[in-house]
DNA sequence: TCATAAATAGGGGTTTTTCCTTTTTTTTAT
DNA sequence: ATAAAAAAAAGGAAAAACCCCTATTTATGA
């Protein structure tokens, strides 16, 4: 059986349940094909070091493990900018579309969606080289008319964000610095920097701080 | 084709894409098939008002918006005691994991496992009528050796939980201490005691276990 | 480009937390 | 009344958190 012609896809997710029901799925749609899959960034990198076929798309997940989809595509985006990168998450999370699509995602899919419309979407990203769902549009035309939030995000930056998340866990600052790839001494200053800005004395006002703040669930 | 014996599946998720996804990788397991599916509890109760046939088997998404994990099974349990419900879940968390068992699921999965694996449960909860993972079956075991975390609430004594409440604010034990009219070496004590009894490693788990249990509020 | 701001990192110190062991005091049950 | 159990307290020490100040290194904008 010829397989000219045929869009070539790469399956990017740490639940492996989900990703092989997926490529499954991605079988009943014709002229798609899935190369293989990977479980996050990293061992996404390791395949295409092994001079692996490289694909037309890329079904990214969000939420990884090792190294997430930010990592990952700002890593594609850059060094192999012509494969299509399709980002799939739990979360209608307007920041992370942003985030997303600002690091070179060319669509940005909820896990809710129907069966059909991947396929649309697949189609629609190889054709027009993007694909945004019409919520997607909606923001970031509020974004282009500036009535996206700017306030609560102008307090905290990037880093300190995440570094808030990791001390919201068991984990001591000294392994907070080694996750984040920082000095102990930098995570020490985002510490200071967080207790002046937000009032607070230690690492219990952090936590609760976060909570109210949604940056973690419990 | 004949389809006697072949085992009934229904999947109960909220995100269309893995139920479908999931649907595929089921119809490439000799033996089952899938009836039909639902995005929640209540959904799947429609369907059997409808009259449409019982599965043997459920698959279940623990995280649900409409009516959750805990509430289908629940009702499953009760008005449907002989369909096996296996739950599918992102997180390993112990506490959850207790709460499906006890509600009557017959085996708990994690989504990152191998498609394998999801076809072996299916087989072993048809056939023995429960699957349980190792990890499980160690938490399992553990609660009958009392390791566990049995009933939180007589787990606690009135001094630890005033302690609990107290260590969830920005107050130095010392303070702590003043507060509650006791030296510091025994609210060292107490601390110590629930790091151990809870199985936790410094005070943010201490914040965090309170939260999650109700001690406190946010 | 150059000044400036921001992010990163280091030095070095104090306080608090954490840990392990042991002792004293109080409570409880027989 | 007394042995056993539980609660309170302490000694001593290492690790982590906390704090202030300074020095790079990296972005950034006029």
């Amino acid at each position: 059986m010829s397989v000219v012609n045929e869009h070539k896809i790469v399956i990017v997710d740490d639940h492996l349940l989900f990703a092989s029901s997926l490529e499954k799925l991605i079988h009943t749609f014709v002229g798609f094909k899935v190369l293989y899959k990977a479980g996050n960034g990293a061992e996404l990198q390791e395949h295409f070091e092994l001079n692996k076929p490289k694909p037309d798309v890329i079904l990214l997940d969000v939420n990884m493990p090792v190294m997430n989809g930010l990592e990952t595509i700002s890593w594609l985006s850059e060094a192999h900018p012509n494969i299509k990168v399709l980002v799939l998450s739990m979360e209608d999370d307007e920041e992370q579309i942003l985030k997303m699509i600002r690091s070179g995602a060319k669509g940005y899919l909820l896990k809710d969606i129907d069966p059909e419309n991947l396929k649309h979407a697949l189609n629609e990203v190889l054709e027009k080289g993007f694909y945004y769902t019409e919520k997607i549009n909606e923001i970031l035309l509020d974004i282009v008319q500036g009535k996206g939030k700017p306030d609560q995000k102008s307090l905290l930056k990037e880093n300190e964000i995440t570094f808030l998340k990791l001390a919201c866990t068991e984990k001591t600052y000294k392994e907070i610095a080694d996750i984040m790839c920082l000095s102990p001494k930098t995570i020490d200053g985002y510490r200071q920097e967080l207790f002046s800005k937000l009032n607070i004395k230690n690492r219990v006002g952090l936590v609760l701080y976060a909570i109210k703040n949604n940056f973690v669930d419990v």
